[in-house]
Formats: C-alpha cells, structure tokens, sequence
DNA sequence: AAATCCATTTGACCTCGATCAAGACCGGAA
DNA sequence: TTCCGGTCTTGATCGAGGTCAAATGGATTT
C-alpha cells in the first residue's frame, strides 16, 4: 500500500488530476486502492451500487449497455491513462452505475471511493475543476454520438469512425491498423459485424479504402470525408 | 441591473444552485444578464463559440442538431428553472457549443458569462458540487437515450415517454396531457411524426392507451412497462 | 496434414421505420 | 359561413439494416 503513494504521479495521465499539486496527488496516492482484472472480468454491471470510480493504469475497460435480448452497445472503451464512471460520484449516496464495465484484457485499476474523494474534491478546486472538464467532454462525446446514432446512417458512423482512429499525417491517405475486432467497433457504432463487414466492402468497392485483414488503407479521404460530412467548427470529440 | 439581485432567489430553483448561500447568490445576481426570447428566436447554433450558460426564468428553449439535410433531433427540452449548457465553460476558452438552441415560447433566461462565473465557482464548492451533480445527472440521461436509440425500437421510446410524462399517481390507470405538439415529441424520440401517430394508433389497437387529441388514457399501466421494460434498478433519469 | 475454434464474410430474406402522397381535422380570419 | 394555414392521420411503397444460415479463412492444436 505504500508503494501505491509512489505511483500516484502516473494520475498526471489524466485530464481530471492533470492540475493537481503534488500534495493533493499524495492524498489521492493515500485512498486510492489497487484494482486488478482478467481479460472478461466484469468490474461492476449496470443498476449496482455505485460508490466508486476508476482509473487505467494498463489494459481496456469496456462500458457497455446490454438490451433484454442480450444485444451490446458498447458506449466507450477505456484505455490507459483515462478515468471511468466519475460521474457517478455525484448521482446520490450511494449512486448506481449507468453501464456494465467489463475488461477486454488483462487490467490494472486504481479505485476511488466516493466518500473519501469527495473530501479531497472539497479541498481542491484544481481537481473539481478537472472533474468538470472531463465530464463536459465525456457530454460532448455522448452528444456527438446521438447525433450520428439518429441523423446519419452506418455508413456515415464508420467513415468518422475510420477518419477519427487514423493516425494524423498532414491530409494524405493514410494507413491504419484496426486495434480492436472488427465486431467490437460495431458494437460501438451500433451496427451487426454483417452488416459492418458489408459497409467496409462497399467502401473498398468504391475505391475509398482498401482493405487487408486489420489493416486498412485510406486511399480517399476527401470521400471519406464527404461521407462523414464533418462540419469544419466540428472538434473531434 | 440593480433589480437582477432581488432576483436571484429563484435561482435556488436549479439544482446547481439549490446548495449556494446568500452572499454567493448575491454575487450570481450581479454577474448575470437577462435575456428575453421570442418564439423562434435562434439562442445559439452547433459549433458557434460558446462563453455563457443560461438559466431558464420562463418559457422553453429547445436544443437540438440537424442533419446535412435538415431534420432536426431533440436532445432535450429545457423548462422553467433549469441550466442548460453549463458543460460548455469547461470546454476550452471559449469552447463551442455543441447544439442548436431555439426558444419555442417567449422565453426570458439569465446568462452567466464564463470569465466572471469560473471565478465564482473557484469560490465556492457548493456550486461547483452543483454543477458536477447537474452535468452528472444529464450524463446518465444521454446514457439512456443512446440505450434507448441503439438497443430498443421506437414503441419502446415512445412507451417510456408516456410513461415518464405521466403525472405520478400511485401506479393505477392515469390520465395525461400532451404538452407539447406531437410533432415535437416524434423529434425527441427520433422518429418521424407518420411513425409517432401509427405506433400511438396500435397502442390505442392494444388497449393499452385511449387518445383524444392531446388527451391520452393510459388503460394499461402494466403492459406500457413491459413495452417500456423499465429494469427496476433504472432510475428515470 | 487434419481438426478445432473463432472471427469474418457472403447470401437470402424480412422487418421496422422512412418517404411520398393524399386526406382529415381544427382553429382563426375574412 | 367559407377559406386558409397549420397539425395530425392514413395509405402505399421503399430501403437500410437486422436476422438467420452457411461458407471462408486464419490461427492453434493434435
């Protein structure tokens, strides 16, 4: 537990403790507990008490939403670095969790409990602040997504999809491995993997893409772009 | 200017206010700005730089994206004594905001601008706990509409809907008005106005409602929520 | 090499909700 | 009263994407 007050640095990672002073991270170092999980581990499932939250220190966390007949959407993937369910600190004592979160590999955690973060939250307007911001984001993100879950078609989605995972190189077509299964990113964009592997063919089909295995080749980004129709005041979210 | 502080006590009517003491209401009072609307009147669209939030006093401001061809998805609509677009103050300065708001009645709202209301919040935690509670809260709503959109078909939304808005009444058969026009109730479940009438049509075919006009019956509790499955864990946000 | 497992692809079909078009209804103005 | 502008309903058709089923391919094991 001692040696947890060493590492509390690596919270820098994230945007929410970016601002943190050093005596304010040795606090944090001080609650915070070590959480570790198995590739399919599921760290907490949607509607449980919900009465702390999560930082990744390694590994991928998947936030997801099961319907009745046991379809996934999957809402975001967690990756190192990145802070999970914070928002839920604030949903009532104690709150319940929006989400399923589930490892997709091996993952190293470190767990806040809500009441002794929200005496730190008291103390440090630096990290109330952070908090703020990360939320603000995360509501920004989930806005973006309604808009292309309602307004704009799978083709649409997996366009911005692809434009926003290809790595940044100047505007020249651009090569791209796919990190996750092709049936996760569906999930994520709310298509069947049919239905996604049919949509990269016409893509390919087009002349837009090209397609080997994981690896994929932007040959078109204009069309792409044009698909995804990305208003330029747009940001990434 | 000087009559604005005398009314910042109805500010305690938000949630992001309801812990603030008097002398920061009184600071909130000298800091905000009335605004008045007419139906119709464009607030602020997608993408425009964004340096305030608003308080609604009274009226209804609609927030909403549009697509490349012009229909138009309801994120929410905002009523009397509620925020709405506090998450934007965190978003860089100044950030953009990330839909369109557009008064659907006279409306007459107080704004806060970003500079002076960061410092306020560095003031106080009351206010900044406020506001993580209330972006907390809208986080968990967009969380159920993405579920709603993704995982569910448009009888279910529109079930839940019914059951959301209907005055709470024990759990027997309940009587309800539409407030809104039907049209604008089809944009915020995401479906057209055609489709909103036939699937209130076959609940009406079920038993499960009677309709006349604005009036609707609901002659079935029961069924709606299984329509609806509204898992008892859900809290509806 | 053969067998097994799993992710992905392809094909055939179907369903939900959108679209297009026409009426119905309802309130306000003349 | 008639006319006119909305909103709402109803009907007919269409299409994107889901579903079900089978084939393909790659990786690993035996």
């Amino acid at each position: 537990m001692t040696d947890t007050v060493k590492q509390a640095g690596e919270l820098r990672r994230a945007a929410l403790f970016a601002q943190a002073d050093d005596s304010q991270l040795a606090i944090l170092g001080h609650i915070m507990h070590e959480v570790t999980l198995a590739p399919g581990d599921t760290l907490f499932t949607h509607g449980q008490a919900a009465d702390r939250f999560f930082f990744v220190r390694s590994g991928q966390i998947k936030l997801f939403r099961l319907s009745p007949e046991g379809h996934e959407k999957i809402i975001e993937i967690i990756g190192p670095g990145q802070t999970f369910a914070e928002a839920v600190m604030f949903m009532g004592v104690p709150g319940r969790y929006p989400v399923n979160a589930q490892a997709m590999a091996e993952s190293r955690l470190y767990a806040f409990e809500q009441k002794q973060f929200l005496k730190v939250l008291a103390e440090s307007s630096e990290i109330s602040l952070g908090m703020l911001a990360a939320m603000s984001r995360r509501l920004h993100m989930l806005v973006n997504q309604i808009d292309g879950l309602t307004l704009q078609n799978a083709t649409y989605r997996l366009a911005l999809y692809l434009l926003e995972h290809a790595p940044r190189s100047g505007s020249e077509p651009t090569e791209m491995e796919l990190t996750t299964p092709k049936g996760v990113i569906a999930a994520q964009l709310a298509i069947q993997p049919e239905t996604f592997s049919r949509i990269l063919t016409k893509l390919k089909r087009l002349g837009l893409i090209e397609v080997n295995g994981n690896h994929i080749a932007l040959r078109d980004l204009r069309g792409l772009r044009n698909l995804a129709y990305v208003p330029m005041s747009e940001d990434s979210a």
